[in-house]
DNA sequence: TCCATATTTCAATAATAATTGAAATCTTGG
DNA sequence: CCAAGATTTCAATTATTATTGAAATATGGA
């Protein structure tokens, strides 16, 4: 991961409405969520705010969305997630194998 | 770990310098570095700016400095970045056992 | 087609964060 | 104690990001 993406996507991260969506969005798995369940979560209303907060987590690479129906789903982005995090731990204590983030969620292994 | 210190810790690291400091440190491990290794492996010089971009990483939690003769040494605070690397994972797809981040680096376990 | 639901766009305003350069502090060797 | 290296503080300026509210678009069912 290059760091300028890196910056990107832990500037999304950086915002309380954000961060808490991304979490959601993990928290769903693959299939994601509608922009409404998103809004029901976090208990705040579906409104142009929350779409500008999306449209940011998309642009940073973080999330990914799909129509389906009059729905608009949303789902978190986990290569990008996983690279994100790599990233951040990538050659700690310079390699001494104290452990370092592998994949923290792979959604295809789920049962 | 609280959203607040989250959204603060993904603010800190939000930025280019302060991302590159931070990577190093995690690299440098448990002993860290002084400023002047740190302006130097950064390639850049050892001045107000970098000093306040360090002060960042410390106010967020995501660093720990302390002094040894006329040398500061900067150091990660693996605790806390294994902290928020949880929070950002956590109870993934909702729990079915895809992988999480339980201790991404742990210096005390180093060769 | 028309309506209701779902979601986004936009522009103005407000708030927060970054950069600069110069001066200040702190530490130890001579 | 003084000088030099190491690091920090501060205030002014500039740049970036967030919020608000209202209007616009898109979709599927009656």
């Amino acid at each position: 991961m290059e760091s300028k993406l890196a910056v990107a996507a832990l500037g999304a991260l950086a915002h309380e409405t954000r961060l808490e969506v991304f979490r959601l969005l993990v928290r769903a798995g693959a299939g994601g969520l509608s922009v409404g369940r998103i809004a029901e979560g976090l208990g705040v209303e579906a409104n142009g705010r929350l779409s500008f907060h999306l449209k940011e987590l998309v642009g940073a690479g973080l999330a990914v969305s799909r129509q389906e129906g009059r729905f608009i789903y949303y789902s978190t982005n986990y290569p990008v997630m996983n690279d994100l995090l790599r990233y951040l731990t990538e050659d700690c204590c310079g390699g001494l194998g104290c452990g370092e983030v592998v994949d923290a969620c792979s959604p295809e292994k789920c049962v």
